[in-house]
DNA sequence: CTATGTGAATTTATTCACAGCA
DNA sequence: TGCTGTGAATAAATTCACATAG
């Protein structure tokens, strides 16, 4: 193995392997070539290979890999090896399904604290977190917490992604549909699930 | 312009010049260049002619893009320009956040049914959707729903899948943690926040 | 003078074919 | 023999530079 500098397609579909690996491994498989492995996750043999060897030998010739050993190498080759705490914002309908959600905790995310700006809400507890106000964001830093999850209404996501970065998160999951502009050292991940749904008929046939 | 074959990544990216546009509009905004559209939404400006110019000539040299004709081409181009039907299979946690999310009818999807398996939510109303016995997915082709959403279990996604093929389903947004095989016709497209939040600690200065 | 549209150059990513090791 | 690891070939996507139109 030389040096290479790593795609980000790569590490877009690390997760995906890291995912599949998890489920084969409680599914009690301890070793699987990229041929099964492809075809589980709906990838192709070359591809994964590819990805692993930017990172090291993972595999046995003539036999795979093994999948616990390669599920720990990626969870470290992502930073997952060790528990990101997270805060998130906005506890309306998607923030309280976000924080409910318990998909989070096999890859180290632990949501840690909860805010609002809304009174009626601070105090309140969902999944054992309890909601504060926005005001004590500055307390992250010392809480160790440093990704942030904005699930505010649009308006405010832009506000609330300042107050995270100055409160010291490091990453950040905007779940806000609109771009959000943070310093360069701060890496922003967006989701919209309405984007994903908007190319999709595009891909139909047109019956 | 030329015939071009239209890359994915770039309609992948239209329903996010979309998103822009519509916000544009909303705020008045009647022409916009693709430095100002790219400045707005973390975007750089030749690759937003370009994306454009797969399509035709939607812009004024000189002046700039007309956002709501620009608007509606995009539109066209993605067929949101009529409405989808789209029909909700697993109302539990996520899938009634879902089924309650307007952010989709600005795209021109319309969530009309939503099918469960436990009897005692079958009846029960959410946003106005009566919750039906998954054996109803025989009428989605009477009903002209085309569109699968997929909020059920992992275990349970893939007969979830073929159901929805089999009641005629021509584009699928799941939802659940697993690839599923269909048809080469139907159109899958998986969502998984988890995912994207797992590459997050990856691009995270490590402090 | 401004901002689009686009061929050409460049960069990035995928696929292939097979050498190499268990 | 089987499956990995990888350089080389191919394909795809992005960026650039600038001719061109308003």
């Amino acid at each position: 193995m030389r040096y290479h500098k790593i795609p980000d397609e790569t590490i877009r579909r690390l997760p995906i392997y890291l995912r599949g690996l998890l489920f084969l491994s409680e599914a009690g498989q301890q070793s699987v070539s990229s041929r099964d492995l492809a075809d589980f996750l709906g990838a192709n043999p070359p591809q994964i290979r590819k990805d692993f060897s930017y990172f090291g030998d993972f595999g046995t010739r003539g036999v795979g890999y093994k999948v616990d050993t390669l599920a720990r190498q990626i969870r470290k080759i992502l930073k997952l090896d060790v528990v990101h705490k997270a805060a998130l914002v906005g506890v309306g309908n998607l923030g309280s399904v976000v924080l409910a959600y318990q998909g989070f905790k096999v890859y180290g995310f632990d949501i840690a604290a909860a805010f609002d700006i809304d009174s009626k809400k601070i105090g309140r507890k969902i999944s054992n977190i309890t909601i504060e106000n926005v005001s004590n964001l500055r307390t992250l830093k010392k809480r160790k917490i440093d990704i942030g999850i904005i699930t505010v209404p649009r308006d405010a996501a832009q506000e609330t992604a300042e107050a995270l970065v100055n409160a010291g998160a490091k990453g950040i999951l905007n779940f806000s549909p609109c771009y959000i502009t943070v310093p360069k050292k701060v890496k922003v991940i967006t989701i919209d699930i309405a984007m994903d749904l908007a190319r999709l008929p595009y891909y139909m046939p047109s019956s």
